[in-house]
DNA sequence: AGCATAGTGAAAAATATTTTCGACTGCGAA
DNA sequence: TTCGCAGTCGAAAATATTTTTCACTATGCT
């Protein structure tokens, strides 16, 4: 179930189903569903998921969020809710990218911005 | 210069010009520009500067950063140095979004990561 | 020039994140 | 089983970041 190495310890099942519960929370809300994990503990078993590649950080303009590293996508941020959704469709063709100067693309991400549904 | 009802104090010419001198900086190296000038005053002048469309604030993960709101473009964020250049060819087409349910885009941003020219 | 009010700065408060360090746990070797 | 250790934990302290408060100042209008 882990990476080489690293134990299954309960404090790290209890955030890893706490992430699985939902997508893009706070650390706040992920310590919210396991109160019994002490708050660095939630701070470094996230930083550790993020190294391993299992959990991908979310940096949309509130706080840092996390989310379980599933398929690629991207997010649709509503501007009066605040809503995150996500949209499968990817816009972006790596290859196609029309970047200058010897940079060489490893990766992306794509945020929207506007109304959601409920919103409008 | 300004926008309706907005004095042009000197601390926000100075926090102007500290902004038109380089892209994407954090807020630290934009006080660093104008020490003069009160810390807290920097953050609020880049709150109306953003809220009056003059200046975006980006979040790239190693906090926030400022950019002048000029042409459209997009950000390539190198993994091993971190500097931070730009791109012109908007590789997103607002039209062709494959955006399902009623989410009205008004927005939007790309992150391109990889290693820059320097680094490779 | 005089006034009303937006704007400012210093300090304190509130938040957020990282570091430190002593204690605990499970596992392999003796 | 007993010892020792590496990995892990949690509480508190240290740092960093952002917001609030409030008395004072300076700008823009008349």
């Amino acid at each position: 179930m882990k990476g080489r190495g690293y134990k299954a310890t309960p404090q790290r099942v209890a955030i890893l189903e706490a992430l699985a519960a939902e997508q893009h929370q706070s650390l706040d809300e992920i310590h919210a569903k396991c109160p019994h994990v002490g708050l660095v503990t939630v701070y470094r078993t996230l930083d550790l998921f993020s190294e391993i590649g299992a959990v991908r950080r979310l940096d949309l303009g509130d706080g840092s969020r996390y989310e379980l590293a599933e398929a690629h996508h991207h997010h649709l941020i509503c501007d009066s809710c605040g809503s995150i959704s996500e949209f499968e469709g990817c816009p972006i063709d790596p290859e196609r990218l029309d970047v200058e100067g010897g940079f060489e693309v490893r990766s992306h991400s794509v945020e929207v911005y506007g109304n959601c549904a409920e919103c409008l």
